[in-house]
DNA sequence: ACTATTTAGTTCGACATCGCACTATAATAC
DNA sequence: GTATTATAGTGCGATGTCGAACTAAATAGT
């Protein structure tokens, strides 16, 4: 059963990625829609290594969300200025209304889906879903106990 | 909440994927794994075609998929009578064994997780998530992902 | 103070995914 | 029966992801 589940969250990750790059501007994925609404929900000036562990990706995929982001003037970095080896991520004014534009135009979708499976339903099995999550990240690095 | 949502499901998804690759053969991956599935679970005999609508991934993704397990000795095609520009999949007895031993190889962590997250609670969340995937998928309306 | 180790970030290479264009076969039209 | 259209599968190119090795800066050990 517990296949079931990972075969499902992988086909909903997949349709839901696509759904929603429909209606980015060309080029941004959900990688970089992500990091827009990370730095509007908790504030910009992180570095982009704790951006990283928030997302649970390797700091090299980081980079090159951040490079695309930047290059599309989303946002831009500052030194850090309590370490010189790092960097501050800070969301421009274009990052901010990208990303509000974004969510402006899926409002219908997310209406629609709301009809069909509504929000106190996703509240119920959000929970469960973050302690899978919580589980599967401890699992993660911790080798199988010995047998 | 349905942003978070489709957050908690991409990285449920990353993080599953590679506890299941860790213990599968080098160069398996969870795609390579979830064909064997099928195949066990459903019957063989399939078309390429019928199992990349299953999986809604492209049928280039497929083609290239089943490549990879061809190479590995793990399925193998004959021609489809029924139509000659398709092909069947058939799995061989390699293929089985090697789903069966990685079933087995995750059987401990699958019990540990289910200690953590019972199956009572998996089996109340998995018809919100297969709603949400129909959903998903009828919204997937005008591009043309596989087919 | 000086060296060793750890850490932030990048570069590079490997590879999975996927869209587009193409071939071959089947189904349909007339 | 031939021409048109639709379908199954593949080749190719572009791109996202990620591991390994690297550089630079900070911290720890002595």
């Amino acid at each position: 059963m517990y296949f079931s589940l990972f075969n499902e969250v992988g086909i909903i990750n997949q349709l839901s990625s696509s759904l929603l790059e429909r209606h980015l501007p060309h080029g941004l994925l959900v990688s970089h829609f992500s990091v827009l609404n990370h730095l509007t929900r908790l504030g910009d000036g992180k570095t982009p290594l704790q951006m990283a562990r928030a997302f649970q990706v390797p700091k090299t995929t980081m980079t090159h969300t951040l490079a695309g982001l930047e290059k599309a003037g989303l946002i831009r970095f500052v030194p850090n200025p309590a370490d010189g080896r790092s960097k501050c991520v800070m969301l421009t004014e274009a990052g901010a209304n990208v990303r509000a534009e974004a969510i402006a135009a899926m409002g219908p979708d997310v209406a629609t889906l709301s009809a069909v499976v509504p929000p106190e339903r996703v509240a119920a099995i959000l929970p469960v879903l973050e302690e899978l999550r919580r589980y599967l990240d401890s699992a993660r690095d911790a080798p199988q106990p010995p047998s």
